[in-house]
DNA sequence: GCATCATATGTACGAGTGTACACATCGTGC
DNA sequence: GCACGATGTGTACACTCGTACATATGATGC
């Protein structure tokens, strides 16, 4: 035993050698720098510190940085469209689908911000990146087919558009829209 | 005459010695870059490229590199809210009204996307300083006066997110409204 | 003409970046 | 046990960035 006082990295690092779940904690830790500091500020180094592991680590489990942003996105808005979708089908006729439209937009309210400004982000990203334009577009397209579930093709789609909207607007206004006045627009538009 | 042939700069950027409108040649230039390039790569040295215009110029005229986009961003806001104004003021009735708001949408979708890009970027860019928040609010502010003239308060709100949603999912998808499905969109909120 | 000073310019520096890559470590098949 | 290849790590390098600052230039008042 040599190693009394070893001065390299702290304990808890050390311990990490070998886990196979590493590249996904990676993307995730991407995520949360994104949404914190903004993709302007989400570097190799932020995103190695914020998930605890050397810099090296990002330079072997992807090839650039792009790369990074790429998946995260990707893992960002398949994770939305999926609660969107269960939360659509498990409605069983119009009315509820329109409650849980509106349960939706305010719980991206009411909630962290984390995934609402994932999505500016991701739209600033998607106007100069043809990667996150389609994984946009997917995302948008899906969506719009959940709603078809419940709406014609023009409803769901106009519909689509006025939730974006509301939840934008709502988030960058310095008194949000309560889930009742949500409620009222969504109310007045499909009645 | 000694100076046959100057190795020094270009001729257009030497002739160019004292003119008085250079720092707002300068913040114009800032919102070209980051119309085109991004708020990310909107740097002193690209900047001063676009308006053809030496390094240390930019830090004669603004003391940070924030100061410049703050200038830039609040120029845009104010362009936007003075035209939306502007066309809402003119309009003799509410009719007339709806018709100028369907105009504006479609001249923000057909037009070079140029405003609508600087309208996202700025908002992502605000949800992380305050100074670019307040212009945002204040823009926002003016915009739901400006539908106040014709609309009541709550139906301004709501119209205003309406607008904003068409432009934006429009804006990001491959195959953006016509002027007839925002007429159709907008019409169908108000009627 | 000339002194003065706001305006304008070129260059340098330290900090932070993406990425490459040589080296270390360890599971796995024999 | 042990060789080997996959996985993980530390460091170095070339580059770009914001900003500071010494210097140059020219408009203006006298």
């Amino acid at each position: 035993m040599s190693d009394a006082t070893p001065p390299r990295p702290p304990a808890a690092r050390r311990s990490r050698r070998h886990d196979p779940g590493r590249r996904d904690r990676l993307i995730d830790a991407a995520l949360t720098v994104i949404a914190e500091r903004g993709v302007a500020a989400t570097t190799h180094r932020e995103i190695a510190r914020v998930a605890d592991v050397p810099l090296g680590s990002m330079t072997y489990h992807f090839t650039s940085l792009e790369e990074v942003l790429a998946e995260a996105f990707t893992r960002h808005a398949e994770s939305v469209a999926r609660v969107f979708d269960e939360r659509l089908s498990a409605a069983p006729d119009r009315e509820a689908a329109i409650e849980a439209v509106i349960a939706l937009v305010a719980d991206d309210l009411l909630g962290s911000r984390h995934d609402l400004v994932l999505s500016v982000e991701l739209y600033v990203a998607a106007a100069r990146n043809p990667t996150l334009r389609a994984v946009t577009q997917a995302w948008m397209t899906r969506s719009r087919h959940a709603l078809e579930r419940h709406f014609d093709a023009t409803t769901a789609r106009e519909l689509d558009a006025l939730i974006e909207g509301l939840v934008l607007h709502s988030a960058l206004s310095t008194d949000p829209m309560t889930p009742e006045q949500i409620r009222h627009a969504v109310h007045r538009f499909l009645r």
